[in-house]
RNA sequence: GCUGCUAUGGCUCAGUCGGUAGAGCACGUCCUUGGUAAGGACGAGGUCACCAGUUCAAGUCUGGUUAGCAGCUCCA
């Protein structure tokens, strides 16, 4: 694919810069297409995005509906039919100015405004419309092969809520239709495993009017959830932690030395009692501290690691719910770990060992980024780099490759992120691992060293699963409903043949229960086909048994399994067994 | 919170030009002797999210509220 750069030069594209270089054209053309229907817009910015690009537009008073997009995309095709050549020039600042005013682009003009006083001020132009841009594009509008409207949002100019509301329109775009058309199955297979649908189907969660944005869990949620928490209990005694609970509400003081109050009080829930403004708990760390506090602690204590499954509300922006993603109340797979400085490296690896142990358990897979000291950020020089160097050498010690992200710190300590991969390429931030250094020192806490010296240790605050509501969401659309043994709702369905006796049926779904499995008995008088399709795509049941005369007269069993559509005889002590020890084993 | 859209039985949806509601699935009853992705009949189930307004008449039109969806912003 030949590109056209601003100087006018035209060269081969890279490789890596295709689409990206295609996805930023496209967004022209798309506003050349809105500038033929609606004259009067007035454009911001139009750049490539991930999947596609979008064009931040001032259309003064007038909607769009989606039928005026179609429209759009329709006259794009035009362009790009048209086939017009890109042309690129340059112009010194003040013709640049006047250019942008003739044509009313405002948005345009005040970024004029903001670039450096010497620079070269790039224009492309295809066939009637000029856009200032410093490209680089490609040279003919037929280049553009395969790209769709998606949608269109509202944006803020310059991405501050205080300027004015522009329109977004947002599109996909791609080398060819073949690709769009494997973009569009992935977002169909997107769809299908939505934990919202899936939720509804398998019964596992809801939400209500009466408290919007704060997940129900119905009794097969709670079974998922259920074990999770006792899976995270198992690692954490055996990796040294011990468990706590700490209340949910607690007076406002303690969110004032802790610094939640002075930084996040909009978001956090309140009541009064007793005269007393008290705060719903948007985290468990002060919690932590008040029972670190509860007694002396000497130095051979140290790490002290304190963990709780922590339920948090915070007051999220109604906008920004979604399922089990982004809730008002969640549980947090909470720690905080009390130690010394030189304890930072090896706990650090303790903890990155424990939470690969974790995601390895649910077959992700995962990268790191390592967050450094933002601007306005709180401790000296030394502390910040003793934490950094202890976050990086306890990486490079495991050998783990790591993003570095500057400036993206909390603002009391650097921090380390997990982002996991899921079955069809997304991924998602669940772990993390956060050194504090001030929490400590605002409420004062101490130790006791060798010497018998008082002396303040460090805090870590470190989630695995992030919120268990979260990680069960992001484990559904994994796995599309079908989880692992362990974790299925209902891990065996006995479906029996319509009208045939259920006597060896129920004597097989009393072992299984007394095997400690989640059994169903379907012995409804429904053909075998029914029952089978209900257990497979509705309750997603990872084994179901189908029971007739042949299995009666042999007094065995015959399995179906939902991973593989497999059917297979086995002996019913050995399936029982076999299944009670997958469970055992969580498998 | 902002922009756009949506709200009709448990679920998924239809309902034309305003003339007081339909389907499929699920559910209940009955029939069906039926072997691995939906057997059949009948029945019950809805003051059309809520509050106002326009109208002889509102599921349908208008305004507001609430909730949801796609984005934006935010996510300690």
């Amino acid at each position: 694919m030949k590109i056209l750069y601003k100087d006018g030069t035209v060269a081969e594209c890279p490789q890596e810069e295709e689409l990206q270089v295609l996805r930023h054209s496209t967004a022209h053309v798309m506003a050349q297409a809105i500038k033929r229907l609606y004259p009067h817009a007035d454009f911001a910015f139009g750049p490539a995005t991930e999947k596609g690009f979008f064009y931040d537009v001032d259309l003064g008073d007038t909607k769009l509906t989606d039928e005026d997009l179609q429209k759009i995309e329709a006259e794009m095709k035009k362009i790009v039919k048209e086939n017009l050549p890109i042309k690129a020039f340059i112009l010194p600042r003040p013709e640049a100015i006047k250019l942008m005013e003739e044509r009313g682009e405002k948005y345009k003009v005040e970024h004029i405004g903001d670039l450096a006083d010497d620079a070269e001020i790039s224009f492309y132009q295809q066939g009637e419309y000029i856009d200032m841009c410093t490209g680089p594009h490609v040279t003919y509008t037929k280049a553009l092969k395969a790209f769709k409207i998606t949608q269109q949002s509202g944006a803020y100019w310059k991405n501050d809520k205080n300027n004015k509301m522009l329109t977004r329109i947002n599109g996909v775009a791609f080398r060819s239709q073949q690709e769009l058309e494997e973009f569009e199955k992935l977002q169909e297979e997107a769809e299908r495993r939505d934990h919202r649908r899936i939720g509804k189907e398998m019964k596992l969660f809801m939400f209500s009017d009466e408290g919007p944005g704060f997940p129900f869990f119905l009794p097969n949620g709670m079974i998922v959830k259920n074990e999770l928490m006792s899976y995270w209990r198992e690692i954490h005694s055996r990796n040294g932690y011990v468990e706590v609970s700490s209340p949910i509400i607690m007076n406002r003081h303690l969110w004032e030395t802790s610094g939640h109050w002075a930084h996040y009080k909009d978001n956090m829930y309140t009541t009064t009692i007793d005269d007393e403004i008290c705060c719903v708990k948007p985290m468990n760390c002060p919690g932590s501290v008040l029972i670190y506090k509860n007694q002396p602690h000497s130095y051979r204590e140290l790490p002290l690691r304190i963990a709780e499954m922590g339920l948090v509300h915070r007051h999220e922006l109604k906008g920004a719910l979604h399922g089990l993603f982004r809730v008002r109340c969640f549980t947090q797979d909470d720690a905080h770990i009390y130690l010394t400085r030189e304890q930072i490296t090896d706990e650090i690896v303790r903890i990155v060992g424990l939470i690969n142990e974790v995601y390895t358990k649910f077959g992700f897979d995962y990268f790191v980024e390592l967050s450094t000291r933002p601007e306005d950020s709180m401790g000296s020089d030394e502390d910040w780099e003793a934490a950094t160097n202890g976050l990086k050498n306890a990486l490079e010690k495991l050998g783990l490759d790591y993003i570095i992200n500057e400036g993206d710190g909390a603002f009391y300590g650097p921090k380390i992120d997990f982002h996991l991969r899921d079955s069809i390429g997304r991924t998602w931030q669940c772990g993390t691992i956060q050194l504090d250094f001030q929490m400590p020192q605002n409420f004062g806490l101490e130790y006791v060293d060798e010497n018998g010296e008082k002396k303040c240790p460090i805090m870590i605050h470190r989630v695995c699963f992030g919120s268990i509501e979260r990680f069960i969401g992001i484990l559904t659309e994994n796995f599309a409903g079908r989880y692992p043994v362990w974790l299925a709702p209902t891990q065996v369905k006995i479906l029996t043949l319509p009208n045939s006796d259920t006597t060896f049926a129920k004597e097989v779904y009393a072992k299984l229960v007394d095997a400690h499995v989640r059994a169903v008995l379907d012995d409804r008088n429904e053909t075998i086909g029914y029952k089978i399709r209900e257990a497979r795509q509705i309750d997603r049941v990872p084994y179901m048994l189908i029971i007739g005369a042949k299995e009666i007269e042999t007094r065995s069993l015959s399995v179906r399994e939902l991973a593989t559509d497999q059917t297979t005889a086995c002996g019913v002590d050995e399936f029982v067994a076999k299944v009670a020890s997958e469970i055992k084993n969580r498998k």
